[in-house]
DNA sequence: AAGCCTGCCAACCGCGGAGCG
DNA sequence: ACGCTCCGCGGTTGGCAGGCT
């Protein structure tokens, strides 16, 4: 899971850190502090670059650093503030006690962002499910509902997502939600195709409104057009294929324990 | 059983900003 | 104002482990 141990150009070692030099690196931070990361290394008896003892201070050895997996609340924390602050990694872990920048990135690369990939697509058709809202004053209710399945050829999402998959795929369309800094929030589909089927979690739950569709062949300007009603291509071709929805705020108010929303 | 593939994560790298002379 | 050094951040890589075929 490390790299090996190998020397560079300047004599400096590189690669996964032995016993012997974390403990030199602790008990030297720990007696003198780090007053200079370049210099540090020479004085502690390293034969490692500032930064890499850093590096190695900050997201291991450094007291109070946290290991193993995210729990619920740190996972529901990190996806807020990602969408919120982006790809600020550093910010996000102030927020985090015990959690480095480094390991909230990995979790974010490996967790969720993967998770938005057509490539990452399992099965081959799927279906997304949504119910039409007309009224999104009125989170709660429906006054009219309409049930469109869509097949997509790539499936983001397989029949068998699990429960924190559908919770990330969520927390990326919320974070497309504050993104878009509107009372009504949008997201596209059309380069990122995200699609799932989840029989408990129907787009009606979610108080979601459908906004447009492409569809090249209507529409000659190649332009998005509102579509009151529906148009829909039942296997619409790949350059043709996207979809704008626009989705409630509610949408912020996922419950993680019930999978629904309140 | 063996080879391949994917997930995960520690560590590296490059860049930009802050601080200082 | 400018150049240099250092530090911290974010993106990326390398390789082990475990699952899959």
């Amino acid at each position: 899971m490390v790299r090996p141990p190998s020397i560079d150009s300047n004599g400096m070692k590189k690669g996964a850190w032995s016993e012997d030099e974390d403990e030199k690196l602790r008990s030297y931070i720990q007696r003198y502090g780090h007053w200079n990361w370049r210099l540090l290394p020479k004085y502690a008896g390293l034969k490692r670059c500032g930064k890499s003892c850093r590096l190695r201070w900050v997201n291991y050895l450094k007291p109070g650093v946290k290991r193993g997996n995210f729990s619920k609340e740190e996972r529901q924390i990190v996806i807020k503030l990602h969408a919120e602050l982006g790809n600020k990694w550093s910010a996000i872990a102030e927020k985090l006690p015990g959690r480095t920048d480094n390991e909230i990135k990995n979790f974010w690369h490996t967790r969720v962002e993967r998770r938005r990939k057509p490539n990452h697509l399992t099965k081959p058709i799927n279906t997304i499910s949504f119910i039409e809202k007309t009224d999104s004053s009125e989170a709660t209710s429906l006054s009219t509902s309409q049930d469109l399945s869509v097949p997509f050829d790539d499936a983001s999402f397989s029949t068998n997502s699990s429960q924190e998959e559908l919770e990330l795929m969520l927390s990326e369309m919320l974070k497309e939600d504050v993104a878009q800094n509107e009372g009504l929030a949008a997201h596209v589909f059309n380069e990122e195709v995200l699609e799932f089927d989840y029989p408990e979690l129907r787009y009606s739950e979610l108080s979601c409104s459908y906004g447009s569709f492409w569809n090249e062949s209507s529409n000659a300007s190649n332009s998005e057009s509102e579509t009151s009603s529906y148009s829909y291509n039942a296997n619409p071709p790949v350059e043709e294929e996207g979809l704008l929805l626009t989705y409630d705020p509610l949408l912020q108010y996922f419950d993680y324990e019930t999978s629904l929303f309140w």
